[in-house]
RNA sequence: AGGCACGUACGUCAAUGGUAGACGGCUUCCCUUACAAGGAAGAGGUUGGGGGUUCGAGUCCCUCCGUGCCUACCA
């Protein structure tokens, strides 16, 4: 091996020509094992800034290929289980900051719970997304001239299966590019033919038990995409529209001499509606029953304008006497409530619309074909002419219209296809009522937004108008019988017939989404898998689709596998915009995550996306960029101990082993360390992602970074080799890797990158699950929390030392001491232990204030012309500044702090001083108060001494 | 219309009822042999207003102001 020597970088080549990781790295020789002609020269092939591509590139074919991802890893038989069931991306997709954002939250706790030893499952898939794909794919059609009907449907059909080969699925791509930690070996997609068997099976058993039925109903048409859509499929938008109040005259009959004559109004009756056009459907005219001013014309009659038809008044608690004149018209065949009025009152349905939104034969010759607004514009026109139209007013409200292309719906009446949900309804209820399960975090105020929707279920439409789905298992004699049936060989034996034919619908996509969860472990098969992995242990998801899928997973997995599908579900935030907006494609607001990671680096965006946790968040470069610079912090420290990885290769042993004995800055980084994976553990459990990623962040940059390794620089970067360097480096080295490992599910790829050119990086490090696998940092153990390794007192003493130097440094930056001079340091403690611990450490101390030279003694014994501070536990710093120090500055910088001091106590004497506050309080808290008293006592003297040896 | 959240430093966000923090930005100094994507030291807050409960409130309750989200069959 040879070294190309430039300035400061020797390379030695860690991977091949085509930019494969070269074998080596594995299981031969150490890879960094460097010995220039010149040992200062000692640096090896890593550049000074982290470039994530580089590291982006490699890893995780190799993570595939060697199996990393499957669960079949884990060689230990009795190892806990952790499984994730993706939400299945539509199939038409691409990422969006959502996924992104999902999708790491799911690779953290699956790779964390992966190195802690769980047979480890995250299951990826995608969505037929029926109406989607089938746009899509019309649309394509389109460009050449034809259309889903010039194909038929069965060549329609397969050229969604075309496409779907060709350019579907771009997402999977995506996800390697994430890291995402998914066995692809089990991927799944909602039309393949082990899910709709699945699909079938369901229908049929739902059928059988009544719980799916046939009906005529009204339901949600979009006149565009020409099918059926449930409630949820709906979108409400606020709009500016007019209220337009017709007359209907009022047919008196014998009443006619009950009016007073001579005034026109009292010949008719006022009703209000947003859409005058559907006046041609009326079949009657409702008012509340308790309306004083109609209670004499109900049972009357009204000839309906422009159809000469003669409908009835009724009366129906429904109507609001209070809205608009207190009568509202009646059109069953084309309203949702107006239905219901009909249905409670007998009245006919006539069907004036039809389903492209245009006026049928029923509305009268005038109106036949014409369009749904030209008609009203129409019907405005005629009323008028007939000084029928009283008034129109401005006035807001909402409207239905498709969420996918945002078509106006058309209510109407139409056979399909429904899901009474009541008994579903309610077995999800009871999971929750009495096992609290599935566990929502954050559990306010998802659980109760989940539960009250439950509770005010309706049927769900299931069928479709589509060609791209499931379609229906049902079959039709030629006498109209129906026969539903896993097959059509079934369904043949059953009607023992074979001129059946099948129901042309599909069924609403998320039909198939519900069953995800245990469809895609091999059910009603008893497989392995479904034994195994279901119920999975979290659910991770946007709140949008609680209802659409979350609660439609929870009905089908307790009412098909008897139990719940999730423990938990996770609800992340949302990523907004800069401007707080939900980013959207019609928005073009999106930030593109392939953008963010080709800019930042994976690891950075994923860290950045980890820590928002469940809120909702801003997008914003900057915090990507910070953590960016987060990862070269790793990166070059990292650097740091590479270049001083000579004799040296990392062993866990040295950090659990004689610790006793060591150093006061290795006891404290050991105590961290442990502090550190305790508390990311407990972050992990309960889901709270920001914390865990602040402590890994402050740990790594904070204690290890500006702390750790400048103390142990010394010993790190001795000239000679001796035990005590090395066993420095190996401190070094071993610290640094766990602090890798406790990255990992964060940042696979720079962790797996550096920890790759580890020495003593091999299989001796992997978990014992794992013994057997090719070395990687994802399959060695999560570092725990040893609890005896835990050191109060080393952390105390630490702090003691940190504070020192941050106030010699201090005193520096105050008193401008040029940042290369090197300066004597004075300590005066009085405390013996206190003492001790500053002598022990004085050449870091003088390292990293840059003195001259420091003397520690018991009590501060500086010249007169000295800078001071107080520490505390009573000690003293000076630094003589013999001509440089302006004592009237001196004494006033000293008499600001004294009055901070003086302050805080006095707030403090005031709390201790209430004799409630020390009865009521905790022990501990007064406790804690007064030693802070004692403290500020010991300073404030301190400060009185300093200002008299100034004056 | 109802329901539910949220208002904390210039910006984005944290903080089991116990001395208000982080990151970015800003000021001053430093290219100190891991890192200028860095180091050192700073400035910046009566936690939207008002009231209450409590020894103690950013945190719990009430109210007002402001902002979001969800659900809904007011024609």
């Amino acid at each position: 091996m040879r070294f190309a020597t430039n300035r400061n970088c020797i390379s030695i080549r860690s991977y091949d020509g085509d930019g494969i990781l070269a074998p080596l790295l594995y299981n031969e020789a150490p890879l960094i094992k460097l010995k220039a002609e010149n040992e200062d020269q000692l640096i090896m092939d890593i550049p000074k800034t982290y470039d994530p591509k580089q590291a982006e590139q490699h890893h995780y074919a190799r993570w595939e290929q060697q199996g990393c991802f499957a669960p079949e890893i884990n060689q230990d038989a009795s190892a806990p289980v952790f499984s994730i069931v993706i939400p299945p991306p539509n199939v038409t997709g691409s990422l969006h900051m959502g996924h992104a954002l999902q999708h790491t939250m799911m690779d953290v706790l699956t790779r964390y719970k992966r190195m802690c030893g769980y047979r480890t499952l995250w299951l990826p898939g995608m969505d037929h997304a029926g109406i989607s794909t089938q746009l899509m794919v019309s649309r394509e059609l389109k460009k050449e001239g034809l259309t889903r009907h010039d194909l038929g449907r069965e060549k329609f059909v397969e050229r969604v299966w075309q496409w779907k080969s060709e350019s579907g699925g771009q997402i999977t791509k995506q996800m390697r590019r994430e890291g995402a930690s998914v066995d692809w070996s089990r991927e799944r997609f909602t039309m393949e033919d082990s899910l709709s068997r699945v699909v079938r099976e369901v229908f049929v058993r739902l059928y059988r038990d009544e719980l799916i039925y046939r009906g005529k109903r009204i339901v949600n048409w979009c006149p565009t995409d020409q099918t059926v859509l449930s409630d949820l499929e709906v979108q409400k938008d606020p709009q500016q529209g007019k209220l337009y109040y017709l007359r209907y005259p009022l047919e008196l009959r014998g009443r006619v001499r009950e009016i007073r004559a001579g005034k026109l109004d009292e010949h008719y009756i006022t009703v209000a509606t947003t859409r005058p056009e559907t006046m041609l459907g009326d079949t009657g005219v409702a008012v509340n029953p308790t309306d004083s001013r109609y209670l004499s014309l109900i049972g009357t009659t009204v000839e309906l304008p422009l159809t000469g038809r003669k409908i009835p008044i009724v009366a129906d608690e429904f109507v609001d006497p209070e809205f608009g004149t207190g009568a509202v018209k009646v059109t069953p065949a084309h309203d949702p409530n107006d239905y219901d009025i009909g249905v409670r009152h007998n009245l006919p349905r006539v069907v004036v619309i039809d389903q492209h939104a245009r006026m049928t034969e029923d509305a009268g010759a005038e109106f036949a074909g014409l369009d749904r607004y030209k008609a009203r514009a129409k019907v405005i026109e005629k009323f008028e002419e007939l000084g029928l139209l009283e008034k129109v007013i401005d006035y807001e409200f909402s409207i239905s219209k498709c969420e996918r292309c945002k078509t106006v719906i058309e209510p109407l009446i139409s056979t399909q296809w429904f899901c009474r949900m009541e008994p579903l309804r309610d077995l999800a209820l009871d999971l929750m009522a009495r096992e609290k399960k599935p566990r929502f975090v954050p559990e306010v105020p998802y659980e109760k937004v989940y539960t009250n929707w439950l509770e005010n279920l309706r049927d769900w439409t299931i069928s479709r108008q589509l060609w791209w789905g499931h379609q229906i298992p049902a079959w039709y004699t030629k006498d109209g019988e129906v026969i539903v049936a896993r097959t059509e060989e079934e369904a043949r034996e059953e009607a023992g017939t074979d001129d059946l034919t099948q129901d042309s619908d599909v069924l609403d996509t998320w039909f198939s989404s519900a069953l995800w969860p245990f469809s895609t472990l091999g059910w009603p098969e008893k497989t392995s898998d479904l034994k195994t992995f279901y119920p999975t242990s979290v659910l991770v998801t946007g709140r949008d689709i609680i209802f659409l899928w979350v609660s439609r997973m929870v009905m089908m997995g307790s009412k098909f596998v008897g139990r719940e599908p999730f423990a938990d579900v996770f609800i992340t935030g949302t990523i907004l915009d800069k401007h707080g907006q939900r980013m959207s494609k019609t928005k073009m607001n999106g930030v593109d995550p392939l953008e963010v990671f080709d800019k930042y680096g994976v690891d950075a965006t994923r860290i950045m996306l980890a820590s928002a946790g469940s809120t909702d968040v801003r997008w914003n470069d900057k915090q990507v960029e910070s953590y960016r610079n987060f990862a070269n912090k790793i990166w070059n420290a990292a650097r740091f101990c590479l270049l001083n990885s000579e004799d040296a290769a990392v062993d866990p042993g040295v950090l659990s082993t004689g610790v006793s004995e060591l150093a006061l800055h290795d006891r404290w980084i050991i105590s961290r360390l442990h502090k550190t994976a305790r508390d990311v553990h407990d972050a992990l459990a309960g889901y709270q992602f920001h914390e865990a990623v602040q402590t890994l962040y402050h740990f790594f940059w904070d204690d290890f970074c500006d702390w750790y390794i400048e103390l142990t620089k010394m010993d790190v970067t001795a000239d000679e080799t001796t035990t005590q360097r090395t066993a420095a480096r190996t401190r070094l080295l071993t610290v640094l890797e766990q602090a890798l490992r406790l990255l990992h599910p964060f940042m696979p790829y720079i962790t797996e990158e550096l920890w790759q050119r580890l020495p003593g990086a091999g299989e001796n490090l992997l978990h014992q699950a794992y013994k057997d696998a090719a070395p990687t940092i994802m399959l060695t153990a999560y570092p725990e929390c040893i609890a005896e390794l835990i050191n109060e007192g080393a952390e105390s003493e630490m702090q003691a030392v940190i504070d020192l130097i941050s106030r010699a440094r201090n005193i520096r930056s105050e008193m401008n001491i040029k940042p290369g001079e090197r300066i004597p340091v004075i300590v005066g403690a009085a405390d013996e232990r206190l003492r001790a611990v500053f002598a022990a450490n004085t050449d870091q101390i003088a390292r990293l204030v840059r003195a001259s030279h420091i003397s520690v003694g018991e009590r501060l014994d500086a010249p007169r012309a000295s800078a001071r501070a107080v520490l505390g536990g009573g000690a003293e710093i000076a630094i003589p500044l013999e001509g440089l120090i302006d004592f009237d500055q001196e004494r006033e910088r000293l008499r600001k702090e004294q009055d901070k001091l003086n302050s805080e106590a006095a707030k403090l004497e005031l709390q201790l001083a209430n004799p409630q506050f020390v009865e009521r309080a905790p022990v501990e808290k007064v406790n804690e108060l007064k030693e802070r008293l004692t403290d500020i006592g010991q300073r404030t003297a301190a400060l009185d001494q300093m200002l008299e040896a100034l004056s």
